[in-house]
DNA sequence: AGCCCTCGAGTTCC
DNA sequence: CTCGAGGGCT
């Protein structure tokens, strides 16, 4: 941003034809070199708002005089794209990610859950699919009437960046489909380069005096994400298809068939890909690849197996965010000896201190790497790290880099003093302690903790929280050092001060209304993501949906917490506190009332609304956020929102099975019967269970009757 | 009481 | 992604 920012702007109207005709030049000339730098290197050398002042100041010039504005000004091409910026894409079916096992004994526990899910005998053939995981980026293509209409990044699994214009330029991607083709076919696969593809990229940008790309991979994300598509056009991308989302008419009953089948359509599969009769073949073909591997002529972390009869993945279903009919065996990940120059502690939004291992630059796995997490102060002290020590790195799933071990000569080892670890909070001078039990060390200070404040307004604005957009670290930063803000509600106040903001460092009039459009957008927010952004122990994203859907709504919400607060019973004669707390924990969380929350969470959850302070800051917060109604789960179903019990054997399929069903259909499965419970499900020797189920004169049924109930889903 | 699984919290790279 | 902790099952 050298320059940029600080240069002094004439106002535009003073400016004569001439000049400006010379500033406007020098304007396009450094907004290209950024959207260069921005999307081809995806190395951003100027800030957003610098940016943005750039081409605001392009585009008073051009208004002032209209000569100027050519058709190749940067003010119409980005203008235009920025506004368009890439759609966001929808999934059809969620993109998901793979479960990993890191060794042979993974893969065998992965084929015995998969064959305890399904029933099948301990030595059941298990059929799988083996392929190479190619090291690219994951890319949806989605045909319509056999054509080609849009092309999707994974982004986060749901939701995906729109790349269409890019994929077409995609050698490797079929434009139309031969006839025959289902009417509706989404493709899932990886783009990539190849090793000589990426070395000769790295030349030609070297040779235009440009920012070589760190790996294949980066080089490939760059390439993708073009604004321009003749840019990606220019680039060697790659295609391989491993799978599929919607598909109007199924193609083939097994992973293999199937692939074979979109090979016939058109794409290009891997040569890698093969049927194997079991994990030990499975495992086999691994090892094949790993040996293969320097002469593939692209990058691969590893071998994914997947279930080849299509029937029995759908039996098998998904888990959180994976599926659980494949495994990505991943292969043994590079590591690396560096210094350990320092550590330092970073403090988080709930106190917690953590060391951060700064470290003497090293290329592991194509990335440099220079720090990496030491989790907490026991870690430091079991694996006897002390700063000056060799230490072995590997980057942990190809991605976050971790300390393994120190291999220091001894005796220089023992010459380095061990690492002290404080016991103040190294941003506000606070005791830093550590409850009984507990590994990590926490800042006492609270809200007086500048760290503390400033991660929990990171949070809160958060992408999976309320998600302000254009809200980093630095930027809340400077308004809480400005005095401007100090808690969530103070987010909303941020627009009246539009012109203030406009006027600071670093931003520029676009930027901060841009900003107060971002905060105007987050007015209303889903009663989950309001939940979680609050930030109380304990919650996260998942209880804090798995509580909202429970309670409905704010007022039911709000009421639950107050009836937790006034819960306050006095110990009983002789009861130790962690005794009483003990007690009083279980009866909270029996108010509460929703599978997943404890007694620690229930506890949490009152300690939270008893803090006067706490109760201040969401009123405020309330003043300007609408909590939306959590939405209910109205399934078509006989079992949606009812609480099912299982029992006794199932003789059609595992208990898991059930339930993943079950929960499929908007049920809930608790694992006890009591006056909660609208229905169970009593299989062969149901015992206790179903005895007191007739006592509580429950509905019960059997089997079959369940079995009904799935198949008129 | 002990085991397994899920969830929460913190972090890295770009 | 990993580790530790909480919750629920056996």
């Amino acid at each position: 941003m050298d320059g940029a920012a600080r240069r002094i702007d004439l106002p535009v109207d003073t400016l004569d034809h001439a000049t400006a005709a010379a500033e406007a030049a020098r304007l396009s000339a450094e907004i290209e070199r950024a959207n260069r730098a921005y999307y081809q290197e995806d190395a951003p050398e100027i800030s957003d708002a610098d940016y943005d002042a750039l081409l605001a100041r392009l585009a008073a010039i051009e208004a002032r005089f209209p000569d100027l504005a050519t058709a190749a000004s940067p003010t119409r091409r980005v203008g235009a794209a920025a506004a368009a910026g890439f759609r966001e894409v929808v999934h059809a079916r969620p993109m998901l990610s793979l479960d990993n096992a890191m060794s042979d004994g993974e893969v065998r526990e992965f084929a015995a859950r998969v064959r305890r899910f399904l029933s099948l005998a301990d030595d059941a053939a298990l059929p799988l699919t083996s392929e190479a995981k190619i090291d690219g980026l994951s890319l949806s293509l989605r045909y319509e009437g056999g054509a080609l209409v849009s092309a999707a990044t994974r982004g986060d699994g749901s939701r995906g960046e729109d790349v269409t214009a890019n994929a077409r330029t995609i050698a490797d991607i079929p434009h139309r489909l031969p006839a025959g083709a289902p009417a509706v076919l989404e493709v899932r696969g990886e783009v990539y380069l190849g090793w000589e593809d990426f070395t000769a990229l790295n030349a030609a940008q070297e040779a235009q005096g440009q920012k070589r790309f760190v790996n294949p991979r980066n080089a490939a994300a760059g390439s993708l994400r073009q604004l321009d598509p003749a840019v990606t056009a220019n680039r060697p991308l790659r295609f391989l298809a491993h799978g599929w989302g919607e598909v109007s008419a199924p193609l083939a009953d097994t992973q293999y068939g199937f692939m074979m089948a979109l090979k016939a359509l058109g794409f290009p599969v891997s040569d890698t890909l093969v049927q194997v009769e079991g994990e030990e073949q499975a495992i086999a073909h691994w090892a094949a690849l790993l040996a293969r591997r320097p002469s593939l002529g692209f990058d691969i972390d590893g071998v994914v197996h997947k279930v080849d009869r299509l029937d029995w993945q759908e039996r098998l279903g998904f888990v959180a965010r994976s599926p659980r009919w494949a495994i990505a065996h991943k292969f043994p990940p590079e590591q690396a000896l560096t210094r350990l120059v320092a550590i330092d502690i970073q403090v988080g939004r709930t106190g917690a201190l953590t060391p951060v291992a700064r470290l003497a630059p090293i290329s592991v796995g194509g990335v440099v790497v220079t720090n990496a997490t030491l989790h907490n102060e026991d870690e430091i002290a079991r694996k006897d790290l002390r700063v000056g020590d060799l230490v072995l790195v590997q980057r942990a799933g190809d991605v976050i880099p971790q300390v393994l071990c120190h291999r220091t000569p001894e005796a220089e080892h023992a010459a380095l003093p061990t690492f002290a670890f404080p016991d103040h909070c190294p941003e506000c001078g606070s005791l830093a302690t550590r409850e009984p039990g507990e590994a990590v060390r926490r800042c006492t200070g609270g809200l007086t903790c500048p760290a503390q404040r400033l991660e929990r307004l990171k949070h809160f604005v958060s992408r999976r929280a309320v998600d302000i957009e254009g809200l980093g670290g630095e930027r809340l930063a400077a308004f809480i050092a400005l005095g401007w803000l100090e808690r969530p509600g103070d987010l909303y106040r941020l627009p009246e001060r539009e012109t203030e903001i406009a006027a600071l460092d670093g931003w520029g009039r676009q930027s901060a209304a841009k900003l107060a459009i971002a905060i105007a957008a987050r007015r209303e927010v889903p009663l989950d993501r309001l939940l979680f952004a609050l930030g109380i122990r304990h919650v996260g994203e998942v209880t804090a949906r798995d509580l909202a859907r429970a309670v409905g709504d704010w007022p039911a919400l709000a009421a639950l917490l107050d009836a937790l607060v006034a819960h306050d019973p006095a110990p009983a004669e002789g009861e130790t506190p962690e005794r009483h707390a003990k007690r009083v924990g279980a009866e909270l969380a029996a108010m509460v009332g929703v599978a997943g929350i404890g007694p620690e969470v229930a506890t949490a959850l009152r300690d939270f609304w008893a803090e006067p302070h706490n109760r201040e800051t969401v009123a405020d917060l309330l003043g300007f956020v609408t909590p939306l109604p959590a939405r209910i789960e109205t399934r078509e179903s006989p079992v949606a929102g009812k609480t099912l019990v299982f029992t006794g054997t199932l003789e059609t399929m595992s208990r898991d099975e059930a339930k993943a069903a079950a929960e499929r259909l908007g049920a809930r499965v608790a694992g006890s019967v009591s006056a909660k419970t609208d229905l169970v499900i009593a299989g062969r020797d149901a015992g206790s269970k179903l005895r007191k189920a007739t006592e509580l004169g429950l509905e019960v049924i059997d089997e079959t009757a369940w079995r009904a109930i799935l198949a008129a889903v």
